[in-house]
DNA sequence: AATAAAAGTGAGTAATCACTCGCTAACTGT
DNA sequence: ACAGTTAGCGAGTGATTACTCACTTTTATT
């Protein structure tokens, strides 16, 4: 398990290592940093933890992150991107509106199953950013910015492409959106966060919760 | 603004102040201590700026509550039975069994609007809630027993009858619960915490939601 | 090989924190 | 009116914190 844990920790850092231009203890101080403050919180972790646990002196965080909140920051605001990255993705609309899928509920499926992936491999990071959100504006504003700006409008060109097909009732997307957003992510906070440990047969719960948003939306 | 909060704040201190042994002193600290800390969180309020604003000694917050934790867990403790109050009173099943209420939409729509209600009045105590709930074990122990042993449990007693009046589709209860939950919790989020100053048309949103729910659960 | 720049170190520091303690003031029961 | 208990005070304390800085080591450049 712990070897396990260990890539994983690994591979969640190199995707915050777009550039390659980290060095090997700078590695070593975001992997200890997302390990720890995603099971203590931030304001529980100190920066002599981080260290320590990072085999690196204090110094060296200090050398690379001038405060410890530009360490959080670093490590919480790709996680946004990558939440939203289907929406930023030129793809995304064309893949909705090409031939991919013939009906809604087959897109919504192979949205959902992507997102439920993303999710399974990124636990930690989605942690420390549900914990820290309410207290740090400055992620928040950076959240708010990207759907009002990216996801919402993508998810409209959609829902208004399946409208036009017939797939889907003939509500106004806000409503639609605020409907079936909280299904789904209520749907992986409960699998992955409140009862991780559970046994889960993830396809059928994927499959039912699709059916109760399209009950809701579809025609 | 400022009036109608303090009168909030002081209708919220009196709901701990059940047995009426409090001093003045010591419902301003706790006065005091959900209006800092539901702003700021646990980790950034000190000791020492609640009994500022509190305007009264420190030592006098350690006389009352051993540690600072202790005063945490007597502002968060009791809201778990309030949350959860409708499921503890034996009124609840009995009501959901009798003739005030022929359907169970019905039901649902009293139940959303009175959780709604208490939600509206209490946002700053369920916002302490939400936050320090992922760091605080002993509070999320409150908050599974509750759930598993009074609420689910009368959740699965009207579902039950409701499914045998016919109003419910032959779902297993679990199913129901992780569906329905989410669409009543993800309104309330929104509505009071993400976009609490959006305009809102309550009456309208809260049809909606349960709409939504009666599509996906309902015959 | 020489030089400059960047990365890494860890003892040191000022500030802040939760909490204590010896004291006084206010209340309570007789 | 008195004694005993509880409430309130606030200067003081030890521990911890994020962060600094003078110094060494490693890496990159020519």
């Amino acid at each position: 398990m712990s070897d396990s844990n260990e890539e994983m920790f690994k591979q969640l850092v190199e995707t915050l290592n777009q550039d390659n231009t980290m060095t090997q203890k700078q590695l070593q101080i975001l992997e200890a940093a997302i390990k720890i403050i995603s099971e203590k919180g931030y304001y529980n972790t100190s920066t002599s933890e981080i260290a320590k646990q990072a085999g690196v002196a204090e110094g060296t965080i200090f050398r690379h992150y001038r405060t410890k909140k530009d360490l959080l920051v670093a490590i919480v605001t790709p996680v946004v991107t990558n939440i939203s990255a289907p929406f930023f993705a030129e793809q995304f609309v064309d893949q909705a509106f090409s031939k991919s899928y013939q009906t809604f509920e087959e897109f919504l499926y192979a949205f959902v199953e992507n997102r439920f992936e993303f999710v399974k491999t990124n636990v930690p990071l989605l942690k420390i950013v549900l914990q820290e959100l309410s207290f740090h504006p400055e992620i928040q504003a950076a959240y708010k910015r990207a759907f009002t700006e990216k996801v919402h409008p993508a998810m409209c060109e959609v829902l208004n492409h399946y409208k036009k097909r017939g797939d889907l009732k003939d509500i106004p997307n806000q409503t639609m959106i605020r409907m079936a957003v909280p299904s789904i992510i209520g749907f992986l906070i409960t699998r992955f966060i409140i009862q991780p440990n559970a046994e889960w047969n993830d396809e059928q719960e994927i499959k039912q919760t699709i059916d109760y948003i399209m009950n809701g939306i579809g025609k």
